[in-house]
DNA sequence: GTCCATGCAAAGACTTTGCACTGGT
DNA sequence: ACCAGTGCAAAGTCTTTGCATGGAC
């Protein structure tokens, strides 16, 4: 169990989150609540975020080209980078089965997990 | 068809990862070249790297956190990144069933294709 | 001679860190 | 009172880009 304290910047970072529908990457969540809460430093929206996906209260998303970026559903589901544009989409893929390895890869490896991502163009961009 | 020129610096880059086993960034190709061929810069690396990728030479390997980076082995094959030391290794999973999904997500995303990444611990950091 | 490729340095995107101060407990 | 958390600016990592020059064809 991590000890934290409570403080306003974490949660107003938290809510700012979970009222972004789009996948905000921390320069993008830093943005929003600028607006409102023009001290908060870009540097404690960076560690909060690490924070609040490591409490598994927001998914920590990272994907290969272009910023990490934040989601505030957890559930597992699966996302797609635009190679134009560079921002994250939901995909809805049918189910996808889970891979099976050996813990102890004959590497020498010791395998946590895995991720898959996809790629390809958003909405958006196919119309240009 | 992608029309080049040959030049020797692009001929040098190839053969250093050609001759590298080790999943070298962009910069690791750049350090190790360099000995030999002080003249090349940093950026010529970057771009043919990425060039000879394209043209199917070389693997280029994107996962989320550090440096991308490039395989002699262009064969489909898995990588892990160790959390520690961010170096990346080959990993033998045994057979990964091919993913299926609609080109045209619901959504309404293109996909193009996907990637699979694994993280853990190398070897080496294990041992720390 | 054309124009792709190079070298260089600067800029860019994203993130982390050192440090003094603040505020939750 | 203690020390996790914050704000700020600087630094760090990885990569791209603008531009003048050079070299493949």
């Amino acid at each position: 169990m991590i000890i934290t304290r409570n403080t306003v910047q974490r949660e107003i970072i938290l809510q700012t989150v979970l009222n972004m529908d789009n996948h905000p990457s921390a320069d993008e969540v830093y943005e929003k609540l600028r607006f409102d809460n023009p001290s908060i430093s870009r540097a404690t929206v960076y560690r909060n975020l690490e924070l609040l996906a490591k409490q598994g209260k927001i998914l920590h998303i990272e994907m290969p080209k272009g910023a990490d970026c934040f989601d505030f559903n957890t559930k597992e589901h699966y996302h797609i980078r635009c190679d134009i544009c560079r921002k994250v989409y939901d995909i809805s893929v049918s189910k996808i089965p889970r891979i099976k390895y050996d813990k102890s890869d004959r590497g020498g490896c010791m395998i946590d997990g895995y991720n898959i991502s996809f790629s390809g163009t958003c909405p958006n961009c196919q119309k240009k």
